[in-house]
DNA sequence: GCAGCGTATCAACGCCGCGTCGGGATTGTC
DNA sequence: GACAATCCCGACGCGGCGTTGATACGCTGC
């Protein structure tokens, strides 16, 4: 049963088979064990590749549950045995990001008075890294946020968390002296993770003024840095 | 058929124009061709702020061709003598809103020299401004964005007009050494520019992490003059 | 006054995507 | 061999979109 509304367990099984579609259905008579409950979450992890494959070419509108069923090689009505609608399907495509991404936020702004500058370089590459690994998806995220509730607060969640971390590490700079008092440190993170969803999704995208991808870091943590220590070389 | 309309018309400009016509600049004026039956001129308006109204309420995937129709006085098919979709009457709605903007935009950066400060905090008052008095449409281009290509270039020359003044701005004040050279003007103008975006959509919705609208400005303003300046305090 | 044209309107149609219903097949268990 | 899951799908109803074809209402000119 897949249930929307909280995150849920996605198959651990990499998607990016990308095996080709529409085969699923290979008879394969009889022979052999174990063929019984496989087959389902065959089926499903079968629909998350083929929603994560389409999203690649397609926006999340474009892509019909007709395409998902066909891709994973059942019929439509078949797909809502598996999820309760296609937005359920991006949105488990999001989870899984998501929870990779929370991984990397961990520690990363830890050890800051060794070397701040190096450390805040790690903590928006690492970022970077995420979601540029799984652009289609993150992208995704991004468009149905505009209509999915759910997906509004997932992505919520995700942002709370890096403006929390990035609001504790900008105070613990403040308190260590390193950086000058200012606007408040949550405040200050707000804007600062606002402007990196926005600039990696137009970089992404490659919509009117973006700036290239290799170039994002080189522009973006110069702001970060003087928007938070008054300098791009804080010691 | 019919293109969409005397007053703000949509054009099907080509992508890339500069911002779009929107020579709905002379309202008295037009009365160059045929005589233009009143009555349809004022089902178009009707139509238009029906759409505007609605959006208070509702996102623009949520507001039928139906709705619109019907909010005007007339039936379904009536609407398409008017507007060739649901989609053309967000464009022309956002079209009128850009045309406003673009016209604050105008000489804003051009006296840096005597009070830096003061004049870049009224080139971002001006834009939160515009925005701020019509955040339903606001909002509805956004969201469309990520739907019609169209709406997608609208914004992006909007963007891009931003970008290339505020890169202007920030190359002049290098020049006369105000501000310390660093990463590429237009650059650093993208990525301030993205998080006013960002940041002002964030407030506007009022999701999850964003900030309160009456303290945009004294947030945003120290990000954008220490990433320019080095500094808050520019002299 | 009436022919004629351009404006404005709508009932009815066809299409497509969504989600559901109810019945059928396969398999595993007692 | 009966029962229950699990899995599958044909066929339906709904609602939104955009089009067609048939009108009705001026106004213009003769």
């Amino acid at each position: 049963m897949i249930s929307v509304g909280g995150a849920f367990i996605v198959p651990l099984m990499s998607p990016q088979g990308s095996g080709a579609a529409a085969d699923a259905a290979a008879p394969a008579a009889g022979r052999g064990r174990r063929a019984p409950r496989v087959s389902g979450e065959e089926r499903e992890s079968a629909i998350l590749a083929t929603a994560e494959r389409l999203l690649e070419e397609r926006s999340p509108q474009q892509i019909s549950v007709d395409d998902l069923a066909r891709g994973a090689g059942i019929s439509r009505p078949s797909f809502y045995f598996y999820f309760p609608s296609k937005e359920a399907v991006f949105l488990a495509l999001i989870d899984r990001l998501v929870a990779q991404a929370d991984e990397g936020r961990e520690q990363l702004l830890e050890h800051l008075a060794e070397d701040p500058a190096a450390r805040w370089r790690e903590a928006l590459e690492t970022i970077f890294g995420v979601f540029g690994a799984h652009r289609a998806v993150s992208l995704a995220g991004a468009e149905i946020r505009a209509v999915s509730p759910e997906a509004r607060a997932l992505w919520s969640g995700v942002m709370e968390q890096w403006v929390a971390d990035t609001a504790a590490a900008i105070e613990a700079e403040r308190a260590r002296g390193a950086a000058p008092a200012g606007v408040p440190a949550r405040d200050l993170a707000v804007a600062l993770v606002s402007m990196n969803e926005r600039v990696l999704y137009a970089s992404f995208t490659g919509e009117a003024p973006a700036l290239a991808e290799e170039r994002l870091l080189e522009v973006l943590l110069p702001i970060w840095l003087s928007a938070i220590y008054g300098t791009t070389e804080p010691g």
